[in-house]
DNA sequence: TTGTAGGCGTTATCAT
DNA sequence: ATGATAACGCCTACAA
C-alpha cells in the first residue's frame, strides 16, 4: 500500500505492470479458478504494492448492483432512531453493504427527495423506519423496483414487508401492571403524530381497561407530541384535573420524561403520588429519579431484522414476510400501589 | 412519472422516444444552453413521463465524482455522535450530497475497512467524528487523496482540518462556576478513552483551580469511561473517600448521569449535598433532577461546520484552516453553594 | 443547434 | 489459462 500523487491505478495500470491484460487482473483479483494460481498471486502482490482499489462504481455500473441501501429516518437525533440505524448498520457491515444515512424531518418533500436520490443511485436496497409521511409516497417506493422494508412504520397501507413492534400487547401488558398494583384512575398521554403505533397502545391501554372492568375515561387521555416537552404540557393537564389520575401511562420514554419532570415541579412524588410507565425503554430510562419501568423494544434488534429482511429481499426471496416482534414491560421504580390502597 | 415493470430507461431510451441523439437528451436535461429550449423542454416532458432517472454511477464513473460523502462514527447510538451527524446531514442534503455512514466501535480494524470502503466507492471527502483510533490509521486517511475533516478528534497527530471545542477554556468556566460557589475540594472524573479531550478538559480543570489558588489534590481526580456506568462506579470511588469533595466536575453529562444515579442511591442531594457539572447539554441535561449544569457544545454546529469546510476543500479551496467552537457554560439547578459555606 | 464517437473503470463473453 | 472485445449508462469534445 503506497502513496500515490497522482490518479490512483486503475486495472489497466495493474495489467501493464504486470503484463498481462486486464482481464486476467480482473479474475486474478476476484480470486477466479480461471487463472494460474501463481500469476494470481504474483498480480495480488503488485496490486496492492500499487496501491490499487477496484473502483465500486464502475463495477456496479456494468454488475448492476451496489451493495449499498438507502436508510431514511425522520432523524437521526432521536435516540430511538440512532439505535435502530445502528442495528442495520451492523449488519450491513458485516454483508459489505454500506448504507446511505438520509433524514427526512417528517417532511414530505424530504422524505421523497431522499427516495428519488436513492433510485438515483441504484441503492439494492431501501429502509424506512418510523415515517409519519402520509401514504403518498408508498407508490414511490412501490414504483421504483428495490425492495423496501419498515421498520414500526405509522401507516396502516404497509409495504408487504415491515418490522414492526407489538404496540397492542406492549401497552396492555403496562397499562394491566398497573391495574394489578390497585390503579384504576390511570391516564395515557398519546402521541399527536404517532397514527399507528400511537393508535395501538390506545388500543392496548383501553383493553387492559376493559378486561378489569375500568370504565374508560376520556378526561384521562391527553395528547401530547411523542416528545418530552409535549409530555410536559400533558401531565399539567392532568394535574389540573378535577380528580387527577393515580398512574399515568405515557406513549414513549420521552414522553414520560417530560412528565416527570412537571411531576417534580409540582413538587409531587413518583410512584408515591404518581405512577408513571413509558414505552421504548431508551438508555436514559435506567437512569431517571425514579428508574422508569417501560415497555422494551429492542431497538437495535429491530434495525438487525429489518437489515436481515432487506438482504433476503435483495437476494431474490420473496416469500419473506413481515415480522411482528413482542414488547416487553419492564417493571422498575416509577410504578407502585396508589396511596390510598396502600396506606 | 410512471411505473416500468421492466428495465428503468436509459438515456437511450429517452433519445429514441424524442427521436433525437442521446447528447441532445443529456444536455436538455442539465439545463445546457446548447439546445433549442423548445426540444429541451419537450424533452423532459417525455423523460418525465418514462420515469426517466439519470444513473448517478453512470455519471460518477466520467465525472469522476460522485457526490458523497463518508462519516466514520465509534456509534451512531451516542447522542453526541448523533446530533453532530444530524448536523453533518443537513447541510450534505441542501447541497445535494448523499452521505455514508459506518460505525467503527473503536475497532481500529473497523475504522480502517470502513476507511477503505469510502474509497472503494469514491466518495468526494470523508467527516471523522470523535475517533478514538490509534494515529495509524491517519496515515490511510492521507494516502487515500480525498478531503478529510476531523470532528473533536482524540488525537493530537491532527488532519490540517478539524472542527473542536474549546475545551480546556469550558471545563475552566465550569470549575470556576464551582469555585465562585464556594467549593474548594472539586472532583474531576475523567473519561479512560477520552484521551485529547480528557486531558484538555483535565488542564482547564487544574487551571482554574490554580488560579484560585486551589491545590490539586490527586485523590480527587479519578477515572469513568465517559458512559454512565462509568460515572457510577466512579462517583462511589469519590463518596468512598475520607475526605469527599463537595463538587464534582464530570467529563462529559452521560458520565454525570451515571455520577447523578450514584449519589441518588446514597440517600444524597444534589445540588445540597454534592454539586455536580456536566459537559455537551446533551438533551437530557435538561430532564434529570435536579437539571443538570453543563458546558454546552453546539452539537449540531460542529456537525454543519464540518461539513461545510469539507464542503469548501471539495471544492479546491486549500486555504481552510481549523475551527475552533467555543463552550458555553449553563447553569441549572444542578450546582449550589456547598453546605458548610451556606449554612 | 445537433449528432457522432470516444472514454470513464469494471466485468463478462467470446475466442484462442 | 489468457487475451481481445463488447457492454454498463452517461458526459463531452469534436464534427457537422
Amino acid at each position: 500500500m503506497q502513496a500515490h500523487r497522482t490518479k490512483p491505478p486503475t486495472i489497466k495500470d495493474i495489467a501493464r505492470l504486470a503484463s498481462v491484460s486486464h482481464s486476467t487482473v480482473s479474475r486474478a483479483l476476484r480470486n477466479s479458478s480461471l487463472v494460474d494460481p501463481k500469476t494470481a498471486s504474483r498480480i495480488q502482490q503488485i496490486a496492492r504494492d500499487a496501491g490499487y482499489r477496484a473502483s465500486a462504481v464502475a463495477r456496479s455500473l456494468v454488475t448492476q448492483e451496489t451493495r449499498t441501501v438507502g436508510v431514511v429516518v425522520t432523524t437521526i437525533a432521536d435516540p430511538f432512531v440512532a439505535e435502530v440505524v445502528s442495528g442495520i448498520e451492523e449488519v450491513a457491515n458485516q454483508r459489505c453493504y454500506s448504507v446511505f444515512l438520509t433524514e427526512s424531518k417528517t417532511d414530505s418533500e424530504l422524505e421523497i427527495k431522499a427516495v428519488h436520490s436513492f433510485a438515483d443511485r441504484w441503492v439494492d436496497g431501501i429502509i424506512v423506519t418510523s415515517s409519519r409521511v402520509g401514504s403518498l409516497h408508498f407508490k414511490l417506493l412501490s414504483e421504483t423496483k428495490v425492495p423496501v422494508v419498515l421498520v414500526n412504520n405509522q401507516h396502516s397501507e404497509a409495504s408487504p414487508h415491515s418490522v414492526m413492534i407489538q404496540n397492542v400487547e406492549g401497552s396492555r401488558q403496562a397499562v394491566q401492571h398497573l391495574i394489578r398494583l390497585g390503579h384504576r384512575r390511570i391516564a395515557y398521554i398519546r402521541d399527536r403524530f404517532g397514527y399507528q403505533s400511537d393508535a395501538e397502545r390506545l388500543t392496548g391501554y383501553r383493553a387492559a381497561l376493559r378486561h378489569a372492568g375500568v370504565t374508560f375515561s376520556k378526561e384521562l387521555v391527553v395528547y401530547g407530541d411523542g416528545k418530552a416537552e409535549g409530555g410536559m404540557v400533558a401531565m399539567r393537564t392532568l394535574l389540573g384535573l378535577q380528580d387527577p389520575p393515580t398512574a399515568v401511562f405515557c406513549y414513549n420514554d420521552m414522553t414520560a420524561l417530560g412528565a416527570l419532570r412537571c411531576i417534580h415541579d409540582e413538587r409531587l412524588q413518583v410512584p408515591q403520588d404518581i405512577s408513571l410507565v413509558g414505552f421504548d425503554d431508551l438508555f436514559i430510562a435506567s437512569y431517571t429519579h425514579p428508574r422508569l419501568t417501560t415497555v422494551r423494544q429492542p431497538k437495535r434488534q429491530l434495525g438487525q431484522l429489518a437489515m436481515e429482511t432487506l438482504l433476503k429481499l435483495m437476494s431474490g426471496q420473496d416469500s419473506v414476510d413481515s415480522i411482528s416482534v413482542p414488547a416487553e414491560l419492564v417493571v422498575r421504580e416509577s410504578t407502585a400501589p396508589p396511596r390510598e390502597v396502600s396506606e
